[in-house]
DNA sequence: CGTTATGTTCGATG
DNA sequence: GCATCGAACATAAC
């Protein structure tokens, strides 16, 4: 579940049920899951710590540690988190928070894409890894201007290059391009002012959209290619069959007829 | 058995 | 340096 939406409402879900809260044990890590950082010293910031305020940027999450330090956590695609009775752990946990008032949250990665660090600062670790502003918090018409004019790569691969921006994956690259009516082949560089002022608008709305349903897809507005993204399903927009194709290496889903070229 | 999966990185090649 | 392609990571579902 893990694009900007996705990790926005997780961090929402942070905000609502854990802030405050008094971490007592940590009773589980997969140390294989830290990176850039030893397991022992986070575990060590995390018992007796509660989270003072989260932060988001693009498909990471930062907790704020009340001891010092934020853990991050990346989510992979198959990351989640999760509040239950202690001992009740999910399966796939691969850290499990016991806190004092008595229950437990864990973040659970199956395919173990994802990963856990400690920062010092949210931002230095961000630009740590090269990547651009939060598509829908810092991205600006010049900044995207500028990425797509410099490019000939295919405009859906562009959209999901992190160090561009951050924050878009592929389901809602394919549904950004859908609603723009552009074909997620077109070379960067081919998109004029008005197609991209109509992809840029299109981003904002589709994460903005996304965020406030809580990333559930079943809340998503009729029209919405996420409400049925499945190659040869009918168009939502014109009928016609929905075309699958590979672009930038990820399985694509696009309708040939109202996406151009 | 083969294929696919909401992510990212690295290496080979042109 | 840029672009493209494929493989790799680990695990499950169909």
């Amino acid at each position: 579940m893990p694009e900007l939406p996705e990790v926005e409402t997780y961090r929402r879900y942070l905000e609502a049920n854990v802030l405050g809260r008094q971490i007592a044990v940590v009773p589980h890590i997969d140390n294989s899951m830290v990176r850039h950082a030893d397991p022992l010293a986070l575990v060590a910031q995390l018992e007796g710590s509660h989270i003072s305020s989260t932060h988001r940027h693009g498909k990471l999450l930062f907790a704020n540690l009340s001891r010092g330090g934020h853990l991050v956590m990346h989510f992979g695609m198959t990351g989640d988190l999760k509040c239950h009775p202690p001992g009740e752990e999910p399966r796939h946990a691969r850290l499990v928070l016991d806190f004092e008032t008595g229950d437990s949250m864990t973040y659970v990665c199956q395919r173990k894409f994802g990963y856990l660090s400690l920062a010092d600062d949210p931002e230095e670790f961000v630009s740590a890894l090269g990547w651009g502003p939060d598509a829908l918090n810092g991205l600006d018409e010049t900044v995207f201007a500028a990425g797509l004019a410099s490019t000939r790569t295919p405009i859906k691969a562009v959209l999901m290059d992190q160090r561009r921006w951050a924050g878009i994956g592929n389901l809602y690259a394919d549904e950004a391009l859908f609603q723009a009516h552009i074909a997620p082949t077109v070379p960067g560089n081919e998109l004029g002012p008005r197609r991209r002022r109509r992809l840029f608008s299109a981003i904002k709305e589709v994460l903005r959209t996304a965020v406030s349903r809580g990333a559930n897809f079943d809340a998503y507005p009729d029209g919405y290619l996420l409400t049925a993204r499945v190659p040869n399903a009918p168009c939502t927009n014109c009928g016609a069959s929905l075309s699958a194709t590979k672009v930038g290496g990820r399985t694509t889903i696009y309708c040939p007829r109202c996406q151009r070229r």
